[in-house]
DNA sequence: TTTAATCCGGACCGAATTGGTACCAATTCC
DNA sequence: GGAATTGGTACCAATTCGGTCCGGATTAAA
């Protein structure tokens, strides 16, 4: 239903928690006690930003992640292809050629490729920070250890 | 991964067939052989795009479906709609109130409307017309015994 | 040097969704 | 009345997704 996975929704609200902390380092189980969600998927998600580059992970004791970018600099769309991968809204675009089976009476053909970037542009267009925007509410949020009872 | 389903790239490809066939009632089973797309699954495609409007049905013998509106008056958005559902790019809108379990500390809380709103509003800019655009090559389709075969 | 904390890269499983099919009832034309 | 066609629903197989866990690598501190 053309629904974005929870994981990306968990990976916009880990990342809002990062953005909080400033640029200093947090583990994924502070992360995890900070948002409610459960410390593995924490992790999950976690590792996949860093593989995207929109979060640096810092091994080892005292280790942690912190936010690469600033909020503003870094986009919805970013954040959905780091987790849900790119944005394909069909699988009949150029990159399935062959795989097609109705190809030869298919009058689309590619031309889905026009949606497809139409939706993409919307999607960088919108940054993290502004998703997060009315900081009001945010900035004192339930302290980590009264979530941990 | 933010793509949409194949039944609603099935319901694009069932449409622009009607669309070449003008105003004229087509059968299901017509448009089975003409796209190449399984019966069964015309049917189904079909059933959902009359349910929202889309397509007029007439039941019995010489019965068969047409397009209700022009292409031009079709935007994917609804296509997508009325297959796929409605376009909700998070589980955690105002719709789910009270399903969402950590709530009190997601800073996001709804944020996400702000995309949905912004996605759903390029999929309405872009009209079925559009999609099937370059006509030059699709008003001369192969014949539908020639798939039969 | 040892130890402990932390990320990294997988594998793994249960559950939910999706694609696809089949069946029977309702409707309409010949 | 008979044949053709849509309408609705139920159903099954297969894929995908969410979530968890484990062993290994890496780093800071004791």
């Amino acid at each position: 239903m053309l629904k974005l996975s929870r994981l990306t929704d968990y990976g916009v609200v880990v990342l809002s928690q990062l953005a909080q902390e400033g640029m200093e380092v947090s583990t994924a189980a502070e992360l995890s006690s900070a948002t409610g969600v459960p410390a593995p998927t924490v992790s999950k998600v976690l590792k996949m930003l860093a593989h995207s580059g929109l979060v640096l992970s810092q091994r080892g004791a005292a280790g942690g992640y912190a936010l690469a970018r600033s909020p503003v600099c870094i986009s919805v769309g970013e954040v959905i292809a780091a987790i849900d991968g790119p944005v394909w809204l069909t699988a009949c675009v150029e990159v399935a050629v062959g795989g097609c089976k109705v190809e030869t009476t298919c009058p689309i053909h590619g031309r889905w490729d026009k949606v497809n970037r139409a939706v993409r542009r919307t999607l960088d267009e919108i940054t993290l920070a502004e998703l997060i925007a009315p900081a009001s509410f945010v900035h004192a949020p339930a302290p980590a250890a009264a979530l941990q009872a």
